[in-house]
DNA sequence: TTGAAAGCGCTAACAA
DNA sequence: TTGTTAGCGCTTTCAA
């Protein structure tokens, strides 16, 4: 308390005026032990005896040494960082994809680094190019339509590449994920099974939105297939959330009030209309049933569970993680490919066959 | 066509058996300039004629170069990295953080990099080492309450370091939100003035968000000031969404049937507790009163709009980015502080006084 | 406008 | 168990 500064005696030294950062150098001197030597022991590398040891650990922690990864990269030409490149944040999904790859490679060296799209190729390139000058480990990134440059890049980096989220294409070299193509089929068969003959669609306005059009594809095949067809599309643009979902269900309805089905391209969307519906006395599922994707879990707790389809993120992140993992580890291995299967949950928006 | 793979004849080259990657020599080689110019043209520095540059442009893109950041960062001593660190990617609220940042140094060199500490202090020193190993241009780190470990290090990095979300604390340097207690206290005065007495309070357990905590005390704060206490109290534990909310809200009502307002710790529980509400048959905000906090956006278009107060998250990581672009520019400054106020929004659930 | 030399801070490889 | 030497791929600085 009689010091000017609380801080100032701490562990971590007494270097307020800090301007260069400390090197190996400083701790050596600080130590009496050569360079290489404080480098071993940081890296707990090599013997090294009890007493040196402990000396440098002292100093290092003394002075607030910070390793220089720079340095060290370059010189060892291994960097434990493995990019992560996806479209956005706000979609919900890719939080939980990142947690999925933050789980496993907690227990490794690496360390997932994000880069975010928006949905643009000339922003996937751009940021592909700056985090491969870093030269990451790995690079896990989504989606299955890319640049020809980007996908040179990729190609050329010499590292594991695992796209994730799509399976319906081809990979540069590995993949985990879904068939958005086969969610749209199956979520089609379910609702024709269960009696629905008048369905409309409801989407945001992403042309980008590879996978969605692609659920989308998939559910009109398969009502082709059931001799139907999509008997009315609403389209948003903008940001998903309740606001809109109510407002395109809204128009659709009045647009064609004969509707018995309407199948939303992702959940928040459809809770929006869930709620609408719920609110001017339409029967749900028996007059009009409904479903969205994603089967997001913080809505669970609505007035009728959504029927929707489990995206399987938080396993594609650490299938995804794992593959990196585990070639970063052996040099071995590539072009794996992992395909989960979404289940349905029907909820209370889907009448049973 | 002819080609075996479709893609060997691309811009990017040919060079499928890439294993050792490319550097400044082999385009230096290529294009029969010296591996200094090669750079120059590569970073737009320096005079370098037209014809040159054509070339080195056309060989680095032939071969599909990617500069190596590593050897350039250790020369130059300098990296364009932001690191973010925040604690969870779940919260809704981080990722609208970090839209604000990418914003403003999308137009600058600076880069964004994400580490995430899910609210534990010993991984927060972890990320924190890992990423100031990195010798990036600026920290901007969420919160003010940080072992001391981490705080000896933000202070001996040498770099702009911005705390964000909060003010309620002494910064170790810059610090950019808003006031969490006083955000608490502008609600229980809403509240009291809107005629409400038996008032309960609901949030989730956890002991390390901070912010919630000091909300929770400036609410208690003013209602001493008006005489009154908190009727209740309910905590979850796990992740928050509507489900929980609703659950929460049974079983504090059940235990204090004679409640008159229920303020919920964030939007989501809030609206799961609305939507409970409303199917009771209560009469909202007549009967009971409510109000989340964060002001999220996803939920307008629930039957009644949650009132809530606006924690102003892109402006924050609008404004912390610009006080580390500006100061990674000029290298004077220091210290801001920049303290946003949150709006109150009244919504449809608080009765007007 | 271009090139040559030195060195950023660390680690691999080898020597003592 | 510890130390020495060389060099990772670039950029800075200085010379041509």
């Amino acid at each position: 308390m009689s010091t000017d500064d609380p801080f100032s005696a701490s562990a971590a030294g007494r270097r307020s005026e800090a301007r260069r950062p400390l090197t190996l150098r400083d701790v050596s001197e600080a130590s009496g032990v050569s360079e290489m030597t404080v480098s071993r022991v940081l890296r707990n590398r090599g013997d090294v005896s009890a007493a040196t040891r402990e000396r440098v650990l002292a100093a290092a922690k003394q002075l607030g040494y910070v390793p220089n990864k720079i340095a060290g990269a370059l010189a060892s030409s291994r960097v434990n960082l493995v990019a992560v490149i996806i479209p956005s944040l706000s979609n919900l999904v890719f939080p939980e994809v990142m947690n999925g790859i933050s789980k496993v490679l907690e227990d490794t060296e690496l360390q997932p680094v994000l880069g975010v799209t928006h949905y643009s190729p000339e922003q996937e390139e751009k940021v592909l190019y700056e985090m491969l000058s870093w030269r990451p480990s790995g690079v896990i990134i989504a989606g299955l339509e890319r640049s020809e440059a980007a996908r040179a890049m990729l190609r050329n980096a010499g590292i594991p590449v695992v796209e994730i989220m799509d399976v319906d294409g081809e990979p540069i070299d590995a993949m985990v994920g879904i068939s958005h193509r086969r969610a749209g089929r199956m979520m089609a068969q379910a609702i024709v099974e269960a009696g629905y003959r008048r369905i409309g669609f409801l989407g945001t306005k992403m042309p980008r939105d590879y996978r969605a059009r692609k659920r989308l594809e998939g559910f009109i095949e398969a009502l082709g297939a059931a001799s139907l067809e999509l008997a009315d599309e609403e389209y948003y643009e903008g940001s998903s959330g309740f606001g809109n979902g109510r407002e395109m269900t809204m128009r659709i309805l009045e647009r064609t009030p004969d509707l018995d089905f309407l199948y939303y391209s992702n959940d928040l969307i459809g809770a929006g209309g869930l709620l609408y519906c719920l609110e001017q006395g339409i029967d749900i599922p028996g007059q009009i049933g409904m479903a969205g994707f994603n089967r997001v879990e913080l809505l669970d707790g609505l007035p009728r569970q959504l029927a929707s389809m489990d995206s399987c993120r938080q396993e594609i992140g650490e299938a995804a993680a794992r593959i990196v993992a585990q070639r970063a580890g052996s040099d071995t291995g590539g072009g794996e490919r992992v395909v989960l299967t979404p289940k349905l949950t029907m909820g209370d928006t889907l009448l049973r066959s």
